[in-house]
Formats: C-alpha cells, sequence, structure tokens
DNA sequence: GTTATATTAATGCAACTGCATCTACATAGG
DNA sequence: CCTATGTAGATGCAGTTGCATTAATATAAC
C-alpha cells in the first residue's frame, strides 16, 4: 500500500504550480503586449474559432475549452466582435443561439499571435528543463488533473 | 547532448500547468467561500503579516513573497484594515512607510481558513497523485522555477 | 395547444485590476 | 542648506470580473 505524501510536499508543489503559472503567463503577456498584440486570452478564442472553420461554432460550445464562466465569455466575444475579429451569425435552428466566425483580420491576428506565443514559451521551459524533463512533467501534470 | 523536447510536449505541459492551477485554485476558493471564509489571497496576506508578529512588516517586503504589483497589494492591505483583520502603524525610523500588524480578529480568520485551505489543497492531490508521484512533480515544477 | 421547465446568451451592479500618476518622505551631491 | 534623484505607498480612471438576474427561445409534460 502507497504511503501518502507529506503534507510539505503538497504545499511545495501547490506554491510552485501557482509561481510557474505566473511567471509563464507574465512572460507571455509581456511579449504579446511588447508587439502591440492582443492579451493571450483571446488566442485560445480565436483558435478555437478559427479552427470551427466555415461552419463555425456556438458560444456555450467554447465555454468548456476556454474554461471560462458564460458571462466571461459572452464578453470576450463581445469584445473580439467589436474589435472585428469575429462575426456573430444567426444560427439556423435555435433562435437563441448564435454562429461565431472569424474574419480575415481575425485570422491575421492570430497568426500575428502564434509565434510571439510559441517562441515566448518554449524558450522559458527549454532553459530550464531538459527534454526528459518536460516529457515527465507534462505528464504528471495530467495525472494530477485526473 | 541534450535534444530538445518537442513543441507539444511543451504545450501539454502548458495546457495542463494551466488547468491544474485553475483547477485547485477553484476548489479551494469554493470551499472557502462555502464556510464564509475570504479568499484565498488574504490567506497568505495574513499569514506573512502573522509570521511577522509583534515587529510587523513593511507593505514592500511582503510584495515579493505575495507575488502581487505595488498597487495590488496597497489595495489588498487597504480591505484588510477595513474587514479589521489588519492594523496600520507609524513606521519608526521612516516616516513614508507603514509596519503591519494582524488583529486577534485577523488571526482567528486565518486560523479558520487554515484546516480548509489544508484539506481540500491535500485531498484533492491525494486523489490523483501517490507520494512520490507529488515529490517528483515539486521537484521538477522546482526546476522549472528555474 | 398550454403550461412548466431548461437552455442560450446578455446585462446591471458592485468589486477588482492594470496603468499611469501623484504625494510624501528619504538620501545623495553639491 | 538646497536641489536632484530615489523609494514607499496611495489613487483616478478605464477596463474587467463575479454574481445574480433577465430575456428569449427551446423542449417536455400534460
Amino acid at each position: 500500500m502507497s504511503l501518502k505524501a507529506p503534507s510539505h510536499a503538497i504545499f511545495a508543489l501547490w506554491t510552485g504550480l501557482i509561481r510557474a503559472n505566473a511567471d509563464l503567463q507574465a512572460r507571455i503577456e509581456t511579449a504579446l503586449q511588447a508587439k502591440g498584440l492582443p492579451p493571450l486570452a483571446w488566442y485560445d478564442a480565436l483558435w478555437e474559432i478559427e479552427k470551427a472553420g466555415t461552419e463555425g461554432i456556438r458560444p456555450f460550445a467554447l465555454q468548456d475549452r476556454l474554461l471560462l464562466p458564460q458571462y466571461g465569455l459572452s464578453r470576450l466575444i463581445e469584445r473580439l466582435v467589436k474589435a472585428g475579429y469575429v462575426e456573430r451569425r444567426a444560427c439556423a435552428g435555435d433562435g437563441r443561439g448564435q454562429m461565431l466566425h472569424l474574419t480575415g483580420e481575425g485570422a491575421r491576428v492570430r497568426a500575428a499571435m502564434w509565434p510571439v506565443y510559441e517562441t515566448t514559451l518554449t524558450g522559458a521551459v527549454e532553459a530550464r528543463l531538459s527534454a526528459a524533463e518536460t516529457v515527465d512533467l507534462a505528464r504528471l501534470m495530467q495525472r494530477l488533473l485526473g
């Protein structure tokens, strides 16, 4: 039978998690901001909408993927629309709903964000972890998520 | 010489980090809120101030430990003072500064938060990771932090 | 069809955050 | 002493978030 982890190990994990998250997030946001690009949260939304293609996608379907509450998503979409990156279209078959579509400008901005996002993140991780450690850490993190 | 981790492993790590952080944070905040206790951010501040004892502590000294910007800390302290959990006292030798002290009520609330915090966090982690995995994960996270 | 319940999305309001700036005091250089 | 620069902390404002509620439509029960 397995022993329980001592509380201090769990708290070391927890504080490490918080700090690593804050550190990486800050690096990415700073890099994006330095290039005059939108915040990271927009990237994920634009990407999910872009993947939906000509079909479009319903807001409620984005909710789980984006880890946002309903009103948070509603307002994020509102901003994306106002910025001209996303279009709302009526939803055939459900009068309550809407289909979201990426505009050309939205695609352009998403594409511009990607290399900044990617190089900042991989740069920061590779500076500190070997390939093997990265894989191990990713695997353990998945286990932590159940 | 070591190989670079493939980008997908780094992104798996990154999304795992975000989700694990959000998941644990949400559990703790929910548990605290369910007991009518203040948010998690208050705990750390109260605890640091409590550790400072009768000496008290200067706000700028809390900044690094609490991972807050200067104005964020200023306002957190403002709320803690208004709630009656913290006292500001004049700072001998530096007219700009102040010394922060925990009140009895502050200590009581901090103490009430602890078991909720602790059991929620350890419960969530122990449900998914063995002791060995927890230690490994904590160690790798430290490495990620440089 | 009518009523009850559920789902999609938006919104009023208060609290909170980020950014830039400001005030007050401290320290250094002349 | 006086001025210049640095540091501690607060704050105005605009933008964002959380919570609760609302509006509109859909589905289920009768």
